[in-house]
DNA sequence: ATAGATGCAAAGGGTTTGCACTTGA
DNA sequence: TCAAGTGCAAACCCTTTGCATCTAT
């Protein structure tokens, strides 16, 4: 059974609070603001197994460690600013994108990535 | 300058000869039939070299190490087979993404993938 | 009390780099 | 000739693992 730790307490509050994609670099950093001497092999583990309960989902972008993010949010995809290089989540996406594989191929799931600037980026720039 | 030696030939050789993006293991395997004393580092530098040459680009897909091309083929996105893992190219992208991100943000590019299973391994299955 | 969690440091896996040797121009 | 390229091994960076210690339950 998993054990409520302080650790814990504050990487999954860093998911909660900040609702975005983080990769454990940036949960680390966000745990660290709370609690100092935490290592980064805690957050590794305590992310893998919030990703073993289902708590978590990986968000694997081009060229980029793996984010992870609260699972049950439906089907979306993600933006990615050139500008903080921030990762977010938005909803919809064109239909039937099955018919542009080449002849013969079967298409079963696809990902779509969006980047630009975010609205922070835009208005600071 | 660039010099044109026995394992650069067989490296672009792989790129021309197998028409897809290729990663680096890809590419040593493929260069090793026709050169089996080629050390992977050779592979490493020749193609980033080609990078800086603008002969090849890199293709990042999600939670992949990155895979290169031959350049100049315009505007395309990728497919990657569920059975055999390997990416190919199609044409044609639904227009007008930009309109999916959120308020505020300014979209530049987008990435689309799609994933299912390549005409061999639908034969194949 | 005791199994799970932590922190550190060592080990892995993939990519890059230093260096002495080889080779294309 | 001689600088660019090569192969090997060491160095790097990110992630995982082993281990002694700590701590929720």
């Amino acid at each position: 059974m998993q054990r409520m730790t302080r650790q814990r307490e504050v990487i999954r509050d860093a998911f909660e609070r900040l609702g975005q994609p983080l990769s454990v670099q940036e949960a680390f950093e966000a745990a660290q603001e709370d609690l100092p001497q935490i290592g980064v092999a805690t957050v590794y583990r305590a992310i893998n197994d919030m990703v073993d309960d289902g708590w978590l989902v990986p968000v694997d972008l081009p060229g980029e460690s793996t984010r992870y993010e609260r699972a049950g949010i439906g089907h979306h995809h993600h933006f990615q600013c050139n500008g903080c290089g921030r990762v977010f989540d938005f909803e919809g996406c064109p239909g039937d994108l099955g018919r542009l594989a080449p002849d013969g191929f079967e298409v079963d799931s696809h990902e779509i990535i969006l980047y630009g600037r975010c609205a922070r980026c835009v208005t600071d720039s």
